[in-house]
DNA sequence: TGTTTCGTACGAAAACTTTCCTATGTTTGT
DNA sequence: ACAAACATAGGAAAGTTTTCGTACGAAACA
């Protein structure tokens, strides 16, 4: 097994604050401490250096990546935003539902009250999965 | 605003190991304590007096509730199953796909492959939605 | 050039979670 | 009655995550 490989094996746990803070970064790209620690601060309080250990610490656990070209640090997610999402989408389902996602769809058709686009769009996929099939 | 709504309203947040603890719960219905530290070690190695302690936290959090007319205290989930799921679910989704859960079903049928029941069943619940609308 | 503002680095405190040791009482079986 | 097995209670230790104080250098600007 290369390096490559285990790099991509290894398990990647965000903590609540990390996830807080590569949300961020997913919606807004690439930014500074500064900036993430603004938009942090439109939801609650945290200190600009709270924010900037956890962005390092992040770094540290190979979770971000940091163009230090800058006196202004430039921060940038490593892994792919869907990736990262499927995986933790998968812990969830595994942990809530037994693996089974389509328990977890029909929870989700049957308690809550998707948008009529959001229904439309889902149809139209299974639509295109029956015809691959 | 009484107690009661106070109680409901309460964000209800379970820690990693009171998940697990939650699920043998959901899964066995009211145990005692020797009964879920034993589910437990089938997967992890954990003490008997650190699941009591936990389960114990869990009472004084108001997440279970226990039967202490035995000397074997049988404890229970205090909220719904489903009402659980459900709340934790939508933070789910609220966090990672901006609420709508629309997208996360749609990243679910597209990056997994769920089984024909599933896909049957999930057709047949969104007749049934179309039906009811 | 001096001072104010803004940046990173680092360590330690604070907060939260998890684990388990010890004390103590109850039940079971000999 | 005694010992062994089993139950709860409580507190402290260990582990993890989050927050922030302090130090110090670079940039901006009066």
């Amino acid at each position: 097994m290369n390096s490559e490989q285990e790099k991509n094996s290894r398990k990647f746990d965000p903590t609540k604050s990390e996830l807080e803070i590569l949300q961020v970064l997913w919606e807004h790209g690439p930014s500074t401490v500064r900036f993430v620690n603004d938009r942090l601060n439109e939801q609650k309080d945290v200190n600009y250096t709270s924010t900037l250990k956890l962005m390092q610490i992040m770094v540290d656990k190979e979770i971000l990546k940091r163009d230090e070209s800058q006196m202004k640090h430039i921060y940038h997610v490593i892994e792919d935003e869907q990736k990262t999402k499927n995986h933790l989408l998968n812990k969830f389902v595994e942990s809530m539902y037994k693996g089974s996602s389509g328990n977890l769809v029909m929870q989700i058709l049957g308690n809550n009250t998707p948008s009529k686009e959001d229904l439309q769009a889902i149809k139209e996929l299974l639509n295109k999965l029956d015809k691959n099939q």
